[in-house]
RNA sequence: GGGCGAAUGGCGGAACUGGUAGACGCGCACGACUCAAAAUCGUGUUUCGUAAGAAGUGAGAGUUCGAUUCUCUCUUCGCCCA
């Protein structure tokens, strides 16, 4: 018996579908549409055991969509901007273009070994001018439609590389690469008005009813709307500050005022300029760091102006204005008013700067003489010591009295605020889509004229000057239009911008025109499933949701607002991590098991330390890689581990044992195969035979189920289940044509999972009907023999195999016929009995 | 500090709307084949107990005839917070 060479037959199916072009998709307006999309990919040059997982799980549904019937559109492109091909490029003086394009060319390779049901004539590659072209038509489109704006913004300034820094750059307050101290530097820059939407960006997730919860909760946290009002303080002091406006979600608890904060980046901060305590109190706020952890947890510390505020309420109060590390200047008006007994923060500053804490709302459970004590009390209640707004209920009804009244005293205005900010999508870099805006000697900003795009990025350029290149490249920097002269934009797109309507170009990829055509998108969006990793549940999900907004605005080229219409998140591939004595990572290869203790390879004396298993990365040397094991095992049997372990959206550990045994149950699924071709050449007489129909048949069941419900790791285990029945019919006999119309379907079953394996059974088994996805026959579904579960007092005392829709008499008949159950009830009188059809009964004595 | 989620054998994980806890796989043990090993095949495998039996889904309570599933409190872990 031959063994089953996943060479030979993998090549053979990828060539095949590869010739005809098996994956080609087009409109076809008489059949159903289905757009699978995974997340498509950075061309780092090599795939990832993540990337295996993304897309066989996509594969497995585009696949079986084809069976189902569907016109699948199922594409693959590239993320090609950013800024790794800049680095790779500067560290070994290559062109940028180059590295990529070799990158994706390798990396096609690798995903076509995995068997993807992919349309090949519809790649996209995002560095190219073709696919970039469009990009700066519709930044141009936005500009007109006053979505793009320029402010001056703070960046990640890194003094010795003069260049600007991701936050992922900026490690413990030091450039990755230089080690210099990072500051903060002021440029001009451009925006997508993405806050514009927050409200309609909210009120979409309502309606994205097929997208996990969480990350439903994710972007509703990020959008972070909030119900309040804003405030005018009026000002006395020294200086030339009348009033001073604050944003605030509490006006309930005005009463409890006891300072107003600041940020330092506050227009009040302008008279400070010179101040050098104040230089110094700022030049600490920025160890604090911004994000919301920092802030909640650090220190809160203030700087004390010369300047009081009048509570607005209470006219008679007057309270000192701070400055303080935990106000932002980009929410709300970068002022916020102090109320200690009531929120936490404010608590820990006045006690710090030992101010008044005063009681305003008393917990519904508590005497009116409450008060606050060791902490804050934000919750629920009624509000005391607060005059006209005494005994409210707090904050239901106490917010919007206060608001009220604020608005009858024209003191204040109610107000949503939102925590989303502006999208800034300039980056001081090379590799990226250029910005089509040229200034002209004023410094004004104009756009390129459109019949001169795309504005192209220059080639052969030298990538080891400080800075942004583009900057110091002057034939390209400068430009005569009308014998006027211009200087262009030298900053490029954020790459978000770029994988924000890449979705949109996959149904329209060689539109000469326009991004898209609106035919195309009318029949293939929105994307029916996508697929990708949790880590882009916020930005990458949210910006595309902008952008299909931002396209539609005002000009609404077509009616669809989400563009993913369900969205399936996966988990990571984890693995242990190993470490030698002098804690150096070491990459599985580099181990080898002695005796039941993991030792090096090369000198088997040292005794590596095991680590938790944590998601692959480089850095940690935890990885395996893909092409290694698709030589060794095949893909359909990586296809086949991969989905085995864990349910898709949940980490899955990479196991070499599970691995090994995926590529066992292939061949074992082979050599079954064999046996019953074997089987349907000799002649036996009983035709009909319901056993087999009924095995195929539950099996047809539980796979379609499990497909439907993205629990594909049970589909391995049905796949288990059908081999042992599989294999423990063939031990019978039964007639050839029962066990072919029943085994092609079985194979069917089994061809999103693993595509070559399949089909070269089902090529085999030379049945000439059309492969589609097999119905199921509900008649051979029912049971006809029950296992009827029988309890005592609600413990499980015994099991009766008995008929279908047996009647409680006779089930209560059986037990006192039976000894083995009736010993636990003797002669006790039944005192209640309950009763579920065809599952069980629970006698209680 | 806040938000969200999870916890089931030695391990990864099953259990439909509250109804047989542990499907399927890994590992392990024993057996068959073999001079032997590997491979392969078969049997067993929650724990305690010789057994009858008892206990058992992170801990504690509650609702129920019946709870892995629902409610409350707690513990631990994970993810997210420009």
């Amino acid at each position: 018996m031959n063994r089953y060479n996943f060479k030979e037959i993998e090549k053979k199916w990828q060539s095949y579908w590869e010739d005809k072009n098996f994956f080609k998709s087009s409109i076809q307006k008489n059949k159903k549409k289905f757009y699978c999309l995974e997340m498509f990919p950075y061309p780092s040059g090599k795939i990832h055991m993540g990337h295996v997982r993304n897309y066989t799980i996509g594969d497995v549904l585009a696949r079986y969509k084809i069976l189902e019937g569907y016109n699948v559109l199922h594409p693959m492109g590239w993320d090609s901007f950013g800024m790794p091909a800049e680095n790779a490029a500067r560290q070994n003086n290559l062109d940028p273009k180059e590295w990529t394009n070799d990158n994706i060319k390798m990396m096609k390779n690798q995903l076509k070994r995995l068997g993807l049901s992919i349309d090949w004539d519809r790649e996209i590659s995002t560095c190219n001018e073709d696919y970039y072209k469009h990009q700066q038509i519709f930044f141009l489109e936005l500009l007109e439609k006053g979505l793009v704006y320029r402010k001056e913004n703070y960046v990640n300034w890194d003094p010795v590389d003069e260049t600007v820094l991701a936050n992922e750059q900026v490690i413990d307050g030091k450039g990755w690469r230089s080690g210099a101290t990072v500051e903060r530097k002021k440029l001009s820059q451009w925006f997508f008005n993405i806050s514009k939407f927050s409200r309609d960006l909210l009120d979409g997730l309502d309606k994205l009813d097929a997208w996990p919860n969480k990350v439903k909760t994710m972007q509703k946290n990020w959008i972070g709307e909030s119900f309040g009002c804003e405030v005018d303080f009026e000002i006395e002091g020294a200086l030339p500050i009348k009033k001073i406006k604050c944003f605030t979600t509490r006006p309930d608890t005005l009463f409890g005022f006891s300072f107003l904060a600041l940020s330092v980046d506050h227009e009040v901060s302008n008279f400070y300029k010179k101040d050098k305590e104040f230089l110094k109190f700022k030049e600490e706020c920025t160890k604090t760091g911004t994000t919301e952890e920092a802030i909640a947890v650090g220190d809160k510390i203030g700087f004390k102006t010369s300047l009081f505020a009048k509570n607005p309420l209470n006219p008679d109060q007057k309270v000192p204005v701070y400055f303080a590390n935990f106000v932002l200047m980009d929410y709300g008006f970068g002022a916020v008013f102090g109320c200690p007994g009531h929120d936490q923060r404010d608590y820990d500053f006045a006690k710090k700067y030992n101010l008044k804490i005063s009681t305003v709302v008393k917990p519904h459970n508590e005497k009116d003489d409450f008060e606050v004590t060791k902490e804050a009390y934000p919750g629920p209640g009624t509000i005391i010591n607060s005059g006209f707004l005494n005994g409210l209920n707090a904050p239901d009804n106490s917010v919007n009295e206060a608001i009220r009244i604020l608005e009858e005293k024209k003191l204040g205005k109610k107000k949503i605020n939102y925590r989303l900010k502006d999208w800034g999508v300039s980056r001081q870099r090379y590799w990226g889509c250029p910005i089509p805006i040229i200034y002209d000697e004023k410094g004004n900003a104009t756009p390129v004229p459109k019949k001169m795009l795309p504005v192209k990025l220059p080639e052969e350029i030298d990538l080891s000057v400080k800075g942004n290149p583009l900057d110091t490249i002057k034939d390209w920097k400068e430009i005569t239009i009308n014998g006027k002269k211009y200087i262009r934009e030298t900053d490029t797109l954020d790459t978000f911008v770029c994988s924000s309507w890449y979705y949109l170009r996959f149904c329209s990829p060689s539109e000469k025109s326009y991004g898209f055509s609106k035919e195309d998108i009318s029949y293939w969006m929105p994307v029916d499933q996508y697929i990708g990793g949790v880590e882009h549940a916020i930005l990458h999900l949210l910006y595309s949701r902008f952008f299909m907004r931002a396209i539609n605005y005002e000009n609404e080229k077509f009616k669809i607002t989400e563009p993913f219409k369900s969205l399936f998140t996966q988990g990571m591939v984890c693995h242990e991590t190993y470490q030698d004595e002098n804690n150096n990572w070491l990459s599985p290869e580099e181990i080898e098991k002695i005796n039941d203790k993991l030792v090096k390879k090369d000198d088997h004396k040292i005794v590596v330390k095991v680590g938790p298993s944590e998601s692959m990365s480089k850095s940690k040397k935890n990885v395996i890689d893909p092409e290694y094991i698709i030589n060794n095992y095949g893909a359909d049997s990586v296809r086949l581990f991969i989905l085995s372990d864990s349910p898709p959206e949940k980490d899955v550990q990479w196991s070499d044992q599970g691995m090994v045994s995926s590529f066992k149950f292939i061949q074992k699924l082979w050599i079954l195969n064999q046996k019953i071709l074997d089987e349907i050449q000799k002649k036996h007489l009983n035709d009909v035979d319901s056993e087999f129909e009924k095995v195929t048949n539950i099996f047809i069941k539980n796979v379609t189920v499990n497909l439907s419900k993205f629990t594909y790791n049970k589909i391995i285990a049905n796949f288990y289940e059908i081999y042992s029945s599989l294999s423990k019919l063939m031990k019978k006999k039964y007639s050839s044509k029962t066990i072919v119309q029943n085994y092609r379907k079985v194979l069917i079953c089994m061809m999103p999972v693993i595509p070559h394996f399949s089909n070269e059974c089902l090529e085999l088994l030379k049945d000439e009907r059309e492969i589609k996805w097999p119905k199921i026959d509900e008649k051979f579904l029912i049971e006809e023999n029950i296992n009827f579960v029988v309890q005592i007092n609600g413990k499980k005392r015994g099991l009766l195999k008995v008929d279908r829709d047996i009647s409680e008499d006779d089930i209560v008949k059986l037990v006192r016929e039976n000894n083995e159950i009736n010993k636990y009830i003797k002669n006790q009188e039944l005192k209640k009995k309950i009763f579920v059809p065809n599952k069980l009964i629970n006698i209680i004595i």
